[in-house]
DNA sequence: TAGATTGTTAATCGATTAACAATC
DNA sequence: TAGATTGTTAATCGATTAACAATC
């Protein structure tokens, strides 16, 4: 049915999302068009079209596109008309300003489980939350059936963790950790490392 | 003299240059191929030749690469000889956790700077920084001559503590702003919104 | 010498852009 | 109707890969 959508493409499809949901909760717009979007993400207006021709037609020729009825159909195409738990894999700063975040909600995420491994942090609380021992994430995640999770722990322990993960049932792994993590076909993995991104910049400084 | 190199092979170097420092301090290899690399890396051998070749030829045919001799190339090339001094905007939880983390040393970066406009926040240390009030950022920046920044305020902020630190002589940023923001030609940003990863791999899901 | 691996070329593959007929 | 904007096609542009001579 869906032919393959290239992964570029995917991409961008949840910062359109997030620039529509601006324009319609902030400006409060009704309508847009390619050109709007694209002037303002910095994107040609013939690939945002281009973009979503890969999943139908949205927009009508001489208004543009219906923000509300776009968003809805972004969300669709996302999967994000539920709401996804995620297990959060370490409770260190990172992990508490993770846990903290307001961003998700809203969005399509609720982070529902925090593990730890230091008896310190076990049993503590973080928003609500109550940091579980990383000894007994195999079985909560293998009875919650979680698909997503974030990883902010060590890159010595990172790989070991990343493992125990996808055997739990584990699919999409969002890590900040500083390490390229092995994972089997099928398991998405997303990085997040400061240094990384910093680096590309100095090439240009 | 360099003719125009390609960002994302640009993008590629600093994960090169983190595998192989790890190669080198935990595993205390001396030498290694673009095979070995790409392997640990998911990355094919081709096209990490391919791009080293756009500065240089480090490596030598029948033995590989001298890891310590290409790190300091990669250093050199990604202008990392030089410890980067950089300000953090904002000093709620992720400005803490970025504030205290270990891994920009060794690597090319230092936060010197953390600015917030919370006055409950202003006067705080933080991991022996003094978080400092914003109306008094462009003062500091321009004294310090800093060139990068990272962004941790929230998003109806962004745009205008963007346009402060660009005015102020800041050319390289990394936002974790949830909105795209507009900068003149010659400002670099780097995005990371965690929903948005996020919400890119739930498609696969 | 034989085996391994580089740097580079040419071919392939994929993504972006420009242009425009269709039509609201 | 006139103006605006879509969805799509074809052309362009750029990135990846396969292959191999050179050589350590």
């Amino acid at each position: 049915m869906t032919e393959q959508i290239p992964d570029i493409v995917i991409s961008r499809l949840p910062v359109y999302l997030r620039e529509l949901t601006r324009l319609a909760e902030e400006e409060g717009k009704v309508n847009t068009s390619s050109h709007e979007l694209g002037q303002r993400l910095g994107i040609s207006s013939a690939q945002i079209r281009k973009d979503l021709s890969h999943f139908g037609e949205f927009g009508k020729q001489g208004t543009g596109y219906h923000i509300g009825y776009l968003i809805d159909q972004l969300r669709e195409i996302l999967h994000l008309t539920q709401e996804w738990q995620v297990a959060l894999v370490g409770a260190g700063y990172l992990g508490h300003a993770l846990a903290h975040y307001q961003g998700f909600e809203h969005r399509g995420f609720h982070i529902a489980w925090v593990f730890d491994n230091d008896p310190a942090k076990i049993n503590e609380e973080i928003d609500g939350l109550i940091v579980r021992d990383v000894a007994d994430m195999d079985e909560v995640l293998a009875e919650s059936g979680v698909k997503m999770a974030i990883l902010v722990v060590p890159a010595s322990a990172a790989q070991a963790i990343t493992d125990q993960l996808v055997a739990a049932g584990v699919c999409a792994i969002l890590s900040y950790a500083p390490i390229h993590l092995k994972v089997p076909a099928g398991v998405h993995v997303s990085y997040s490392d400061p240094v990384v991104q910093l680096q590309r910049m100095t090439f240009y400084l």
